[in-house]
DNA sequence: GCATAAATGGAAATGATTTTCATTTTCATC
DNA sequence: GATGAAAATGAAAATCATTTCCATTTATGC
């Protein structure tokens, strides 16, 4: 089922989305956490579509852009994708199995305005994350 | 001029680093922020040394494992290196010209270690990183 | 129906990074 | 100084994610 954030950003940018784009937000819904292209676009396949690869490159990247899924990198620098919350949060995420935790960064929201105005910075944007071990690993 | 700090490590390690590794010490010495192995590798080519880019990547390597240098992410996924400073530190980096500020980010250690204490996490770390456009660009 | 624009996918191109492997250098020991 | 093992080096090939090209298909307005 379609997360109502979604629907409302859908509704609101009054933009047709793409079938490839729609599978997409499906698929990354369904999985939850974080998944690269490559990985996503296995599991179509798997499923039996048979989305190309570039297809799967272009809806992300225009899902990107529309600020439907966040990007980020896992350490290798290969891109992963995932839905975004309603909310601007981080992850803590077990190096192990990959288990992803949303959290709150009141804190960090705060520092990144901090130093940037001290410094001069305009127009700041920040990355946060934490890795670790969960409990089960 | 060798950092102090470097120059210490070296030393503690009791390990004679190899002369590639002291090439690319002092070429990130001298440009000071953040560069990629391929823009390394052509510095260092500009300036005559006929060096590999294969052993860049490799002197990189292991300078990454003995912690003498950084590694982080531009946007695109291109690994960047720079040495680290004496502590712990995050960076504000300006996305158009690529200035680079040291910050301190204790308000960020104090939330890490939170939100993995609440959620059962062991062993982490941390990455925490602002961009922005610095006050000449 | 028809024309035009948008969407799609396969193959080739790109670009960073890693691997392979043969050669060179270093260095302790004779 | 000669020698042999281990470490360092670099060119070329291999890898792998991502992008570009381009021809084909699909959706849409008229």
């Amino acid at each position: 089922m379609m997360k109502k954030v979604i629907q409302k950003k859908i509704t609101m940018m009054k933009k047709v989305m793409s079938k490839s784009n729609l599978k997409l937000i499906a698929v990354l819904e369904r999985t939850g956490g974080f998944a690269s292209a490559q990985e996503l676009h296995q599991i179509l396949r798997r499923e039996g579509d048979g989305i190309g690869l570039t297809t799967v490159y272009r809806a992300l990247q225009s899902l990107v852009d529309d600020k439907i899924v966040d990007l980020l990198r896992r350490e290798d620098g290969e891109a992963i994708y995932r839905l975004c919350g309603e909310t601007h949060h981080h992850h803590l995420v077990c190096k192990s199995c990959g288990d992803t935790v949303e959290i709150e960064g009141g804190a960090i929201e705060k520092w990144a305005k901090t130093m940037a105005e001290e410094f001069g910075y305009r127009d700041v944007g920040h990355t946060a994350e934490i890795f670790g071990l969960c409990s089960k690993c």
